[in-house]
DNA sequence: ATCTACACTTTGATATATCAAAGTCAAGGT
DNA sequence: ACCTTGACTTTGATATATCAAAGTGTAGAT
């Protein structure tokens, strides 16, 4: 039906966007997301807003449709499926499997993509924490507070990771750091812009504060059930 | 690395030409294997030639090299795997997975496609009973004699169907006369052109002589389990 | 020996997606 | 009011894959 390249300006636009999907996105921002140079940029959205999947307002910007948004709720869906099946069924790491559900997504049909959420039980989330859509595209469009917001002595758990760095997300599940998994905020240093974390069950870590950003995290409000040293 | 059209035309090329690969295949098979008109092949093969993929006799042919027939059998082995997969992991029907497969043949990493190798458990074929190339570019090349050409009085076990059309496969699947399957030939008409056949489990059925053709069978040497009427 | 068909190749065109580099707009600074 | 600059658009080009239709070669028929 849509191409490749469409459905990826239509994803990345959809991504780029706030919430609301009301503000512009720029041009320079969705070129570089979707990897192209601006002028291909602007030829593509023109023929987009042709095609009234977006509205381009020239030197201003773009903004999803209804239409479009039906669509890159779609094509995400179809992301997060995937990597949630290549990890669960397939076991592959959650390092690894965002480079592979760029391709995936497009060429998986909607028969065989029923049948995986179905035998997943149809997830909520994907390895990340993102959100996935539902087939009548619905979002989750809860906001969660970064890591980066919280105070020491703190607890809370790890809600969705931002960051799709494969060293990065190593770095995370050899820490504990993966959704659903609680930490305690142990020190907070404004000057070195560090946090040190210590997970639940793991050992203490320092992070720099940008890449705290990109860890969303929940107050843990009920009390874990701590484990006992014995 | 390659483009889809490009895995395209040399997987189909390997599967036009015959077991040994020495015969020339007509520019004219080859396109309609492809669906593209005569001209788009020749453009096409061409390019193929000179990448040293193929051998390309003007006005006579073309014919794989070494290196052509390996990426053809590995794009062979990742059809014939998504489609086992398709069927013994998503439960989809042997009649849908061909047209699944066509295009995500051309997606699936190697890492993905050996995990689901290994919990496929390494399948020798797929559903269709298609001999499924092996990682390091071998292919069971054992030779099957077609239905058609068994005469009436013989039992005989379903080896492989070489026709994809999904109407088709439904009516095997109906009849039980799917690969594994044993079937009696019960009677064979020279002028009506048609085989009356027994299936193991099932009711007898008459087929023409053409469908009959698409159906590889192997003689039941060892008598099969008679179920018998209690 | 010549002709005729048909298979094949060539040519000219289209569609899609991309880039580099030249051109333009407009916001903010002076 | 005018400049400067950075973001954006336009232009001209390239790569890939395709088709329709015109042109060509050859095997077999006469
Ligand atoms: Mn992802
Ligand atoms: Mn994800
Ligand atoms: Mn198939
Ligand atoms: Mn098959």
């Amino acid at each position: 039906m849509h191409s490749t390249a469409v459905e990826n300006y239509l994803k990345h636009l959809f991504l780029e966007q706030n919430d609301d999907g009301e503000e512009l996105v720029a041009m320079g921002r969705l070129a570089s997301a979707v990897g192209v140079t601006p002028g291909t940029a602007t030829t593509m959205v023109k023929t987009l807003a042709e095609s009234g999947l977006l509205d381009y307002e020239p030197r201003g910007g773009v903004r999803l449709t209804p239409a479009g948004r039906k669509l890159a709720l779609h094509v995400v869906r179809r992301h997060r499926i995937i990597e949630t099946f290549l990890v669960k069924v397939l076991g592959l790491d959650w390092s690894e499997v965002h480079d592979e559900a760029e391709d995936l997504e497009h060429v998986i049909s909607d028969r065989v993509l029923e049948k995986i959420d179905q035998i997943l039980n149809h997830p909520e989330r994907d390895p990340h924490g993102d959100p996935i859509p539902t087939a009548r595209g619905t979002i989750d469009t809860a906001e969660h507070e970064s890591l980066a917001t919280y105070d020491a002595g703190t607890d809370v758990s790890v809600v969705r990771v931002l960051d799709q760095d494969p060293e990065f997300l190593q770095f995370l599940a050899r820490h504990r750091l993966r959704p659903g998994q609680r930490v305690a905020i142990q020190g907070r240093d404004e000057v070195a812009e560090a946090m040190t974390l210590r997970p639940e069950s793991g050992n203490p870590v320092t992070i720099g504060i940008g890449k705290a950003a990109k860890i969303l995290v929940r107050a843990a409000t009920d009390a874990a059930p701590e484990r006992r040293e014995s």
